[in-house]
DNA sequence: GTCTATACTCGGATAGAC
DNA sequence: GTCTATCCGAGTATAGAC
């Protein structure tokens, strides 16, 4: 319960909490992340932020949503409208999709907050399982879009090309030298059997 | 500092410790595993099982090692002796790779611990950093030896291959609908254009 | 709505007896 | 080598004043 009433300000605070806290783990680095820590950077005290979210759980998992919202808007990912009508050009997706990729070797921070989640969502008690669900399906949904490959089925496709990305920035965390994006994009431009040569 | 002096019942106490966490974890599922947890389970006072390592991160970082020990055994991997003059044959690999995953879908509690591990890693202070490096050119090394794309270099496609699987644990452990081996098998078989054919 | 203060829990680590 | 006991720190959550 975060907020009743006029939640008009509520709301907005939220978001702002959100955007504050976004900013800092991208700045300064998922450490040991606590309520406490992001709370001072936010301008709150402990018990002052926590009045906006249930949980330390249900904060996260929110900072990830606005996350994606972000990246959506700036890199032009398919979102949810990935069943309107306008047929997507592969090559845009495959292009934001790296872009993506590159800006998140910018900011480790969230890419660890990202990856302690996806494990702790395990649980589905926890507030960030639904989200890796949803998540999980909507890129699927675009990297299908993308499919090109002959011998696998585009389902199973997506399905390969989220783990790379997944399993990537496990590696990466651990090896910062690691060039996710350029990995990433060799093995886009090896599944596309036929080249895409402009007519 | 685990142990000192008569050290040899110290090391056979070790690897027992490590052999009962390792089948408490697979068989009751990674809770929370404490060191209290882990110590009721093996027989000891959390005190008692902390003689034997110096942290709980040391003692789990162990246990993976520990779990990699038997899984070469068990299935056959080409481990460190990936250097040695035979021969390896790719299919016996890939047969070993496929076997391996597929015991992984039985013991979520390990697949756990590992992919817990590995986002704390990312902290060259921690214990399972150096693991985590190690084992990753172990792992690379193996699948090397598979490569079978003429678009992509060796050693990306390895790491390819690496992410895909581990990549792959994240989506199943949100999610254990995820067929694993099945995905895996999927892929390799795409990968290998030339269908190895017997002679 | 925000703060201060506090309570509570958990878990890892350590001291010291046996 | 193992235990009991204890300590200590971290971190979340809550109560209550303003």
């Amino acid at each position: 319960m975060a907020q009743r009433g006029s939640y008009a300000k509520g709301v907005a605070k939220r978001e702002e909490i959100l955007e504050r806290t976004l900013d800092v783990i991208a700045t300064e680095g998922y450490d040991g992340a606590s309520v406490k820590r992001i709370a001072e950077a936010v301008g709150l005290s402990q018990a002052g932020l926590l009045h906006y979210f249930d949980s330390k759980e249900e904060l996260f998992t929110e900072v990830l949503r606005k996350r994606d919202e972000h990246d959506g808007e700036q890199f032009g990912l398919p979102d949810d409208r990935s069943k309107d009508a306008d047929p997507v050009d592969p090559a845009v997706i495959r292009d934001s999709v790296i872009r993506v990729i590159r800006h998140n070797s910018e900011v480790p921070g969230l890419v660890e907050l990202f990856s302690r989640l996806a494990v702790e969502a395990a649980n589905p008690e926890h507030p960030a399982h639904d989200y890796f669900l949803e998540r999980g399906e909507t890129v699927r949904g675009a990297f299908e879009l993308t499919a090109a490959s002959d011998s696998l089925p585009p389902d199973v496709y997506a399905r390969i090309l989220q783990a790379v990305a997944d399993g990537l920035q496990l590696q990466w965390l651990v090896d910062p030298t690691v060039d996710m994006a350029g990995i990433i994009d060799q093995l886009l431009a090896a599944l596309e059997q036929k080249p895409a040569a402009t007519p």
